[in-house]
DNA sequence: GGCCAGGTTCGCT
DNA sequence: AGCGAACATGGC
C-alpha cells in the first residue's frame, strides 16, 4: 500500500467542518464517506484504481487549507492529482461564495441565515450516477431510513478496500447494480419500484445508453429535460442533482416538502408554502438558488433555525414581499 | 397502531 | 391538465 500527501487551498472562505457535516449528514453518510469531525475520507474509484482519499484542516475560515492523504495500492503522479481533484470537488474547495453573498447580505430572510453558515461549501457526490441513485433512495422516505438503505447499498455492493485493518467501501458501480438485479435490492429492503428505478438506471448506463457525467455539458434546462425523460427521475430529483452532482448555482427542488416548510417557517408564520410561492421565492435569489436552498437545510439541521424562529424576526415578510 | 416521510408514476376524470 | 392512489420501510 502506497501513500502520499498533498494539499489543497480553497477558495475562502471555507468552513472545513460545516462542508464536510454538510457532505455526510443528510445525503451522503454511508460507508463509501465518512466524516468523524475531524477527517473526511472517502474510497474513491480512480480511472479504474481505488484510493482512499482522507481530508483535514490546517487552515482557518478566512485562510484555509486542507492535508490531502491518498492511500492505495499503485500511485502515480497522475492518480495523486486525479484524487485530488476528485476530493476537491466533492468538498467545493474551489467555488467563489462571494456574490452569492452579496446578494443574501441585502435579504432579510436570507441575512440570519447565512451569517450563522458562512464560509459553508456545497459540497458533491462524486459522480452523476452516485447523485441519481441516492436520490431515487431518498425519495419520499424520511432521512433517516434513506441513510438505512444508503449503507445497506454500499455494504453490499460496493467494492471493498481494506487500509489498516479498516474496510472501506466505494460506491457500487453500475454494473455492480445490475448484476444485483431488482431481487437484491429487493434482498436489502429496497421498494419493488426504486428497485426498478435504480436498476434500469444501472443497466442503461452500464449499457452506455445513458451517461449521467455528459450533463457537465449541458445547460440547466437541457439537464432537467433528460433526467426528467427517466422513470423515476421527477423535477425534484433533476434539481437536486443540479444542485448536489452538477455544481449548478441555481437548483431549487420547488415540491420538497422540508423546503417548503422550511421557508413556512421563515416567511410565513410557520405555514408550509404552496410549491408556486416557494417559486415566487426562488425567482428572488436566482441565480443563487442552490446556495439558498443548501443553506436553509443546513441551518435546520445546525439547530439555528429553531432559534431564529423563537425570536421571531421577519415571520411575516411574505405578504411584504407580495406586497413590494 | 395509524400516520407520515426532503417523490414519482399511473390511471382516472 | 389536473387529481388521487399506490408504493413500502421505519420512526414517532
Amino acid at each position: 500500500m502506497e501513500q502520499a500527501s498533498v494539499t489543497l487551498t480553497p477558495v475562502p472562505p471555507y468552513d472545513f467542518n460545516l462542508t464536510a457535516l454538510s457532505a455526510v449528514h443528510f445525503r451522503d453518510q454511508h460507508a463509501a464517506n465518512r466524516f468523524d469531525g475531524a477527517v473526511f475520507c472517502r474510497l474513491l474509484d480512480v480511472r479504474g484504481e481505488l484510493c482512499l482519499a482522507r481530508a483535514r484542516s490546517l487552515g482557518t475560515l478566512d485562510s484555509p487549507q486542507l492535508e490531502i492523504v491518498i492511500t492505495g495500492p499503485y500511485l502515480d503522479d497522475a492518480t495523486v492529482a486525479a484524487a485530488k481533484q476528485r476530493l476537491a470537488w466533492i468538498l467545493d474547495a474551489e467555488s467563489d461564495l462571494s456574490p452569492f453573498y452579496v446578494i443574501a447580505l441585502q435579504d432579510p430572510v436570507l441575512v440570519p441565515i447565512v451569517s450563522g453558515l458562512r464560509g459553508l461549501h456545497l459540497p458533491h457526490t462524486a459522480s452523476v450516477f452516485e447523485a441519481l441513485v441516492l436520490a431515487i433512495l431518498g425519495q419520499q422516505i424520511s432521512s433517516h431510513i434513506a441513510y438505512l438503505l444508503r449503507t445497506r447499498l454500499t455494504e453490499t455492493f460496493g467494492a471493498p478496500m481494506k487500509i489498516d485493518g479498516v474496510t472501506y467501501r466505494a460506491f457500487p458501480h453500475p454494473e455492480a447494480l445490475v448484476a444485483a438485479g431488482t431481487e437484491g435490492l429487493r434482498a436489502i429492503r429496497f421498494s419493488a419500484r426504486k428497485s426498478e428505478y435504480i436498476i434500469d438506471i444501472s443497466a442503461a448506463v452500464a449499457s452506455g445508453k445513458l451517461e449521467p457525467e455528459g450533463l457537465h455539458h449541458q445547460p440547466d434546462e437541457e439537464v432537467i429535460r433528460i433526467l426528467t425523460g427517466i422513470r423515476g427521475v421527477g423535477l425534484w430529483t433533476a434539481n437536486w442533482l443540479l444542485i448536489s452532482s452538477l455544481g449548478r448555482s441555481n437548483g431549487f427542488p420547488s415540491g420538497d416538502l422540508a423546503l417548503l416548510r422550511t421557508l413556512g417557517t421563515l416567511v410565513n408564520k410557520g405555514k408550509p408554502l404552496q410549491p408556486e410561492e416557494a417559486v415566487q421565492f426562488s425567482g428572488h435569489w436566482s441565480p443563487f438558488c442552490s446556495y439558498v436552498t443548501a443553506y436553509l437545510f443546513a441551518a435546520v439541521r445546525s439547530g439555528r433555525l429553531a432559534e431564529l424562529t423563537s425570536n421571531q424576526a421577519s415571520s411575516d415578510s411574505l405578504t411584504a414581499r407580495k406586497a413590494g
